[in-house]
This record gives structure tokens, C-alpha cells and sequence, in this order.
DNA sequence: TTCCGTTATATTTTTATAAACATAACGATC
DNA sequence: GATCGTTATGTTTATAAAAATATAACGGAA
């Protein structure tokens, strides 16, 4: 998919630091892993979501785009919208759930 | 998860079929994988979701549960509910999507 | 021109998931 | 007690995803 709960977080994470590595490490996630994902999103999408600069004082960097700002708060909203809608099957659904055994 | 759409349809046609087997192969399924998800739904809830009989005239058959009907009733309740509180998002969201490169 | 931290990319290795294959058990019917 | 279609399970193989490792390129600055 384009967009999700992951993407939006790396998108966030690099918004507030400015690179994809510093945003990689912030989510403990490996650099490639996280360049992958950004080439991913700017090719779903018509409009660059992260631009990305190579070399210079800081060695270079990246920036979310208004564009992509803007998406990752609509994908926010349509969290929101989804769960709110559903919130109470959920809590009844949910009710009928068993205990799971987790580690 | 406990549920979605692939579970959801299994069920479905469990219910229309009255055996697993006979499922998996509606889906293009083997029946292994299909076994695998009924257990992995039943172990899910509370409640049986499937029943299954070894042997006999027809050598067995599953069924499903009346709390089984009314699981994947609300499951696909909360799927309309979802999809119809973000419809307008969507629309926008995929206005913005790049044109897909699909074999 | 050397250094630095970053972007960008290739290659290998590991891990996880799914598929494929094989077989036992069940129990009513004949 | 042999047959049949199903449930139930074990084992192996293939495929895909992720991780790990390695390296090149970039471009300011010292």
C-alpha cells in the first residue's frame, strides 16, 4: 500500500529530523530499509512527498514536502474517521475475543 | 488478526459448502492452509466459530456456528461503516496516486 | 584535497511465510 | 471389514521478505 501506519511515522520522523538516517535510527530501523520506503512512497504518489539532498555541510539531508505534510494528516484524519465509526463493534468484537498468549 | 476478508470469505464458504475441503477448493486453496485458518479462528474467540465432524456417511464436514454468522455479519458491518466514513477521503487520497505500473 | 555525514545502490545472508507433498485417523455405510 | 470423503497432522520444499554487509557518490568545509 501507499500509505500507512509505518509510513506516516518515518514520513513524521524525518519531517522532525531533517534526514532519512537520523529518522531511521530514531525508529530503529536500518537506513536501507528506510530509503526503500521513501522510494516507495515518492513513487505512489504524483508529487514528491520526501526531496532528499546529497553531500554538502551536513552531508546532505531530507525534507517532507507540503505535499506530503499535508498526506500524512489526511491519513491521520482517516484513522480517526475509520475508528470512530467502528469503535463500538470494535469494543463488542473485541469482548469476544480470547485472552491471547502473548511472550 | 483474528479477522478480515480472506477469513471472512473461508467461513462463508465453509457455511455454503459444509466442509472445509470443499471450501479450499472453491478459494483455489489447499485445504492445509484452509484447516490452518479454521484453527486459527476458532483459537480466536471465546466461542466456537467452525465445528467439525471426523468420518461418518459423507466422511465428515464442518459447520458453522450461529456466533460464527454473527461475527462475519459484523465484520463486514464494520467494513461498510469504515469504507463509508472515509469514502470522501479515498476519493481525494487516490486523486493523488500515482497511476500504477500492473502486469 | 582530505574529511565528514549523508544519500544511493549492489550483494549476500538470514528469516519467515507459504506452498507442496505425504499420511494417519475417523466413522457411517455397504 | 473394505470403502469413501473428510478431518487432522507431520515433513519437506520453495518463495518472498527482511536483515545484514559492503561500497560508491555527493558536495561543502577545513
Amino acid at each position: 500500500p501507499a500509505m500507512g501506519p509505518g509510513k506516516a511515522a518515518l514520513i513524521e520522523q524525518i519531517d522532525a529530523t531533517g534526514s532519512i538516517s537520523a529518522a531511521a535510527r530514531s525508529m530503529d530501523m536500518s537506513y536501507r530499509r528506510a530509503w526503500q520506503l521513501v522510494e516507495a512512497i515518492n513513487l505512489s504518489f504524483k508529487q514528491p512527498v520526501v526531496v532528499t539532498a546529497t553531500g554538502g555541510k551536513r552531508g546532505g539531508g531530507a525534507s517532507v514536502t507540503e505535499f506530503g505534510r499535508a498526506l500524512v494528516a489526511q491519513f491521520h484524519a482517516m484513522e480517526h474517521k475509520a475508528s470512530a465509526a467502528i469503535a463500538g463493534d470494535i469494543a463488542q468484537f473485541t469482548s469476544n475475543l480470547r485472552a491471547s498468549r502473548r511472550k
